[in-house]
DNA sequence: GAAGATTGAAACATCAATCTTT
DNA sequence: AAAGATTGATGTTTCAATCTTC
């Protein structure tokens, strides 16, 4: 129950906005759900296969290796990552069992933690980058032309504008009750 | 490391395949990533304030809902779910529990197992979609064109081929073992 | 008291092994 | 023996609670 099947309710001139998706609104929203996943998967199976390196793990060194010094605030990279400090966390013991990230406490404050490349990590990504970015290359860049992939990121861009635009307003902003 | 930053080899007339992605490929694949994953995190994080369903659940009714009978074979609804047999056997438990779907058994084939969309689980689906449909509109359909739309499919249409034209050869064919 | 990060408990996915039916 | 589904073990992520520092 996502699409029509149903009588759509498109009532007269009024043309109130359609409950159900067109049959290629259907589509192209399947499409946009189908190739992420199964693009996310394989991407992943193949850095596994080539450097044993999940793709999780990769986004993490590639982050750290473009910051200022190899290295992040906790907080920060677990938002450029969009996942839960929690989840960094456990994310980056993995990664410091391996040696390819290290810990060092913020010296400007020391509540903070900073995540470090290692020259194991960065010798790490290093190996397996060429391999990875060819995937993405041959999967992503190379089908389309140049003109289809901007037009692409110019679309994206405007339906991510839409979604920022309404954030925060799912968590509610934690007004203290106010005893009047 | 997925940009370029160090000095690109670019090797003069031969024009070799680049190895690192350009500032403008390096932006598109960046917001394909962000948008997704953000979208997704909204769109189950909707789902949950207003039909107490997580986004997975509901994949599930609308695929069964859509299929003859209101009935899939576990294999198939897996496949287009993109999800393994084991695990969509942990998301029907809990459907079950909840009484949004039942098991049966196949009577064609007694090895296999059909999920069927109860009658209380398209009422939950039928409850839910509305205020669904209408994010995906929100986010996907109405800050862009028709016509962006169409050429955004159409772009993913091609990415996905690319993508299964080569899928398959990360699974070796389980070649037994000769023992010569 | 609030911010930054971590930890325990719980939810959910996968792989490998198992069990049933063909 | 192979196919279909499930189960056990394991890994990863999140929420809520905790601990440290500001």
């Amino acid at each position: 129950v996502t699409q029509q099947g149903d009588s759509p309710p498109d009532g007269g001139p009024d043309a109130a906005p359609p409950i159900w998706l067109s049959e290629s609104e259907q589509q192209a929203w399947r499409i946009m759900v189908a190739f992420h996943t199964r693009l996310m998967a394989r991407l992943d199976a193949e850095l596994q296969a080539s450097e044993s390196m999940s793709l999780r793990d990769y986004e993490v060194l590639v982050h750290l290796s473009e910051a200022e010094g190899s290295a992040l605030r906790m907080a920060e990279l677990a938002q450029r990552l969009f996942v839960t400090p929690s989840g960094l966390t456990r994310r980056l013991d993995g990664l410091v069992r391996s040696g390819l990230v290290r810990r060092q406490v913020c010296h400007q404050d020391r509540r903070g933690t900073l995540a470090v490349l290692t020259p194991k990590g960065r010798a790490a990504l290093e190996r397996a980058a060429p391999a990875h970015v060819a995937s993405v290359r041959r999967y992503v860049f190379d089908p389309v032309d140049a003109r289809q992939t901007q037009q692409m990121a110019t679309t994206l861009q405007a339906m991510y504008t839409a979604l920022d635009a309404t954030a925060g307003s799912e968590r509610v902003p934690a007004v203290p009750p106010e005893d009047d």
